[in-house]
DNA sequence: CTGTTAGCGCGTTCAC
DNA sequence: GTGAACGCGCTAACAG
């Protein structure tokens, strides 16, 4: 059996109530009798126990994370910020899968009421007016990182991806380039896939260049779905001389196929991508890219949320600063 | 407050005890009384106090994840690994990072001991001595990944680094290539370093072939060791045909100078990496590579450790099978 | 089959 | 400044 304050309390020749008081700085106390105190739990190699006092709380000092447990190179990137954040604040982080579509989500959000965590990050996850509501009945804070929803009140960290998609569409057209490709993009995404196409297309309307709905190849974000996109133009021989992957994985995938081809980036095809992933740097030529910052939002979600859990106050939405981060994957047509 | 066994025994009219009972499908009650503790357990809402059910059972059906916090790109596949694992089994999973250098990894056990965790999976955490000592003074299973130590019976799950070192390189020759480079690795790493030098020496030994030192680069495994090893291939006129990067990182560096030097991979240069990151595929070419099944370590790891838990049994260390993956990054030299 | 009781380890009154 | 007593929510032991 574990050392307890009970131990501690018999060898010190104090109460329990004492030791507690000592070791949560609660002050209210001799410096002798801490001292002695302080001395036997180094000496018992005393460790506390959270449970026990969760239970007292009623609080864990836990942060739960949710996310989707698709391998997503970024992921890793939120988890280390969350971990930093709440690690500094002395608080512990708890992780669960939200399967594939969400489908376990229900089952995770349970598990986080079941142990009592303090507050909850919610990772790319899109959440029906149901979950919602579930994750609500917590009474606790939480914020939703790289997504959102059109429910009220559910505050959500980001970028805004409209604008993000307008800018790497006007970089392309100040570029020189006219008949621009979109690739890879799921329409019915309502986060990540029609405010891209919106951006898109306001960029070419503002510039004065027609849409052609022959330039845009939809797909799933993909590796896979950027070398259909790619195989497909070529199929079609649809004229172009840029193309924007909503994903980096999108727009490696169309450099591999353009590749195939004897097509030379950015010479023959200027690309831009979209998450500035540890890929994009490495990609052949480097990939300018679009960068969604992963871990800042981690840090900041998991910070907003202990400070609403200190606060109680609520929690405000946040669109944060995307870049773009210019590399050599497109070609200037003006000089 | 949220709604307890005591508000069911209550509303119900029975006791805790029996509410308990059912909650836990203990046996030993009536189906009638069983059916109208459920009914009312679902009208309140009730979802169980998991810390309090720790208290009591001095244990917390938490499995805990140490790993350094370096944002390297797999480790989102082990977790993934241990997560599926762990929630099948009825665990949650508690995260917590070791710090750059392993300088947080006695926090992290502490604060792994405060959780009551049942078990332990630490990954590519290089453990001294006094850090075993410690984690084995918490008395619960644990497991290594990816990593071993010199230390008697610590289990770890881990590839063979020589064997693979071995595969890649006689993989190179048996390609015709003769001078063969070896380049990113850091020769003070005892799990992953030391021992793909010492594969890749014994490679080209058993093949007649001289080992030279100009042809191995030392480095840190990343990306940007990886360019300055080629840069320095190149500075000093080393003749070679092919390399083995010690990671795809590195295999990537190498690649991306040669090609800013006008050179062809595989044409006028092979290039091997280790690890298979999602990068290999997406390579330009397509990077040969040793692959290290990740997510099957996290797997194993999870399971394994629960098994521990479960069955007191003490936990074997085991090697796991890595895989030369062949894709378009080595040139035949003999057709 | 069910209820009573005790206690897990801790924080917190309320006395003294 | 310190201790006794209680209770957090739950399971386990023993009665009945």
């Amino acid at each position: 059996m574990n050392v307890t304050i009970k131990d501690i309390a018999r060898i010190a020749n104090v109460s329990t109530a004492t030791v507690s008081r000592v070791l949560n700085d609660a002050g209210g106390y001799n410096q002798e009798t801490k001292k002695k105190i302080m001395d036997v739990a180094n000496e018992l190699g005393y460790r506390r126990n959270e449970n026990a006092r969760s239970l007292v709380q009623n609080s864990s000092n836990i942060i739960g994370v949710i996310m989707p447990n698709v391998a997503t190179i970024f992921y890793g990137d939120i988890v280390n910020g969350i971990e930093n954040v709440a690690h500094e604040k002395g608080y512990s982080v708890i992780i669960s899968h939200a399967g594939v579509n969400g489908d376990r989500l229900v089952e995770s959000v349970k598990l986080m009421a079941e142990r009592k965590v303090d507050g909850l990050v919610i990772v790319t996850v899109e959440l029906s007016k149901e979950q919602i509501d579930l994750v609500n009945s917590l009474r606790i804070p939480f914020v939703l990182l790289s997504t959102d929803t059109p429910e009220k009140d559910v505050p959500y960290i980001k970028v805004n991806d409209y604008d993000a998609a307008y800018s790497a569409t006007q970089y392309l057209i100040d570029n020189g380039h006219k008949r621009i490709g979109l690739a890879g993009v799921y329409p019915k995404d309502r986060v990540a896939g029609i405010p891209r196409i919106e951006g898109y297309k306001k960029a070419l309307e503002d510039n004065g260049i027609p849409y052609d709905s022959n330039l845009v190849k939809f797909g799933d974000f993909s590796y896979y779905s950027g070398k259909e996109a790619m195989e497909s133009y070529l199929r079609e021989k649809v004229e172009l001389s840029a193309v924007f992957g909503v994903s980096d994985d999108v727009a490696l995938g169309i450099i591999s196929v353009a590749y195939d081809h004897g097509l030379i980036v950015p010479d023959d095809l200027s690309v831009i991508g979209y998450d500035n992933t540890r890929v994009a740097e490495m990609s052949i030529p480097p990939l300018t890219s679009i960068s969604q910052p992963f871990w800042e939002m981690g840090d900041e979600g998991c910070r907003i949320v202990i400070e609403a859990i200190q606060s109680k106050k609520k929690i405000p939405s946040k669109i944060i600063p995307y870049q773009l981060v210019v590399r050599k994957s497109v070609k200037n047509l003006l000089i």
